[in-house]
DNA sequence: CAAGTCGGTTGACGATGTCAACGTAACCGG
DNA sequence: CCGGTTACGTTGACATCGTCAACCGACTTG
């Protein structure tokens, strides 16, 4: 849980009153990231405006600079929820499967595409730079770090086990993010037209990346 | 050359005066075009506004009305003079070397990287789906394209000569289109800090790419 | 030379991010 | 319990943005 997200306040419910309205909103904070992450969803990131986030969760436009310094601050928020997100996503998927052998670094491929599809908007937000456009962006390249922290200590094990050429770890994680990252990139913004089945697409990218991994005889 | 890119007027060279003012500018649209493209790697795409535009080009604001049926229009136009550039670029960098021989498409790969690090603004433009937002993205999708249609003959000769595998070269192309795509995308975004040496891991992703592709025994 | 079109201008409108000034609800030390 | 402080939310205002409508001069063409 990145610290990004972490609301210290709600131990009291101060700001509730009898009829139900609230002149406090309650947990304005947790309520912006949840409601900006579905405009995105719904509309692009574009669709996000101070404005139109307020309306919808009943409160004035600058209401919520009462809890991020600005709408980029807010953005960043969300895309670093977003990062948590997947790395619970990776990790519960995880679990489940066979721990020992290279099917596992597959599965990590595909689930991380199969999550960018699923979350355009939110996917796009976390790498994009020109919504951001601030000094939060390296806050936000540590929590993308700490996934890739993970995807080093994957590829160090497999490295130990002999399945997969000994290289640099660090190098190894960066290709096999950029293959998978690059996949996804192109399918969400729609480069990828020709039909073509995506299952196989996927297949195929992480298919070829562990062969290219994969410690020669 | 795509067809966004043709100006059709300069036949005659009207709208010049005496004095060197221009009530007609001449070529403001060629003009659009080129400073579009110099701010976007200036300040990024965000930095360019119709009213900026038409301030560092001596004209009003809604003068690129006349050429370009919106912003949008205006950017993807900018947009697809990158994939040309970048097209130009991998041939005439490709026609010194050995043709023959997978290094060829290693070449590829590298001046693909470095086109993306040098012009970081343009070639997040060229993918964005977020700065355009339109109907005309087809449009561009098209010109990239074209691009990808040059990589599936690419991949076709090399599966020919024997030297990679025999599958279908659309999905082995779109897997190298994404490697290299993600990569430059990691890069540029600053995703990739932890001291890394930029040609090492680009060199690393190329050979990661032919070796999964190579023609094995 | 008259008519028309091409390329450019200004005025205006609504939307946006953000700041300043303000008010009020909840909390806290006495 | 109470007066002050602070946390949270509000409205007003401003500059900037994309875009439309109305306008107009310059060039072309009959």
């Amino acid at each position: 849980m990145s610290t990004l997200l972490t609301t210290f306040e709600p131990i009291t419910f101060w700001g509730m009153t009898l009829d139900g309205s609230a002149y406090h909103h309650g947990d304005l904070r947790a309520a912006l990231l949840t409601e900006a992450a579905a405009m995105i969803d719904e509309g692009g990131t574009s669709s996000v405006t101070m404005r139109a986030i307020g309306r919808r969760l009943g409160v004035s436009r600058s209401a919520p600079y009462r809890h991020f310094e600005d709408k980029s601050a807010l953005l960043v928020a969300v895309a670093a929820a977003g990062f948590d997100r997947l790395r619970e996503r990776l990790e519960s998927e995880g679990a489940g499967a066979p721990d020992a052998g290279i099917e596992r670094l597959r599965q990590v491929g595909e689930v991380y595409v199969r999550f960018a599809l699923e979350n355009p908007g939110h996917y796009r937000l976390m790498y994009g730079k020109e919504a951001i456009t601030r000094e939060d962006l390296p806050e936000l390249r540590e929590v993308a770090n700490g996934l890739f922290d993970e995807l080093v200590r994957i590829v160090q094990s497999y490295q130990r086990s002999g399945t997969i050429k000994r290289q640099d770890p660090r190098l190894q994680a960066y290709v096999a993010w950029g293959a998978v990252h690059g996949l996804a990139s192109l399918l969400i913004e729609g480069q990828i037209l020709t039909a073509v089945d995506v299952d196989e697409l996927i297949q195929q990218t992480t298919s070829t990346l562990l062969d290219g991994m994969r410690a020669g005889r």
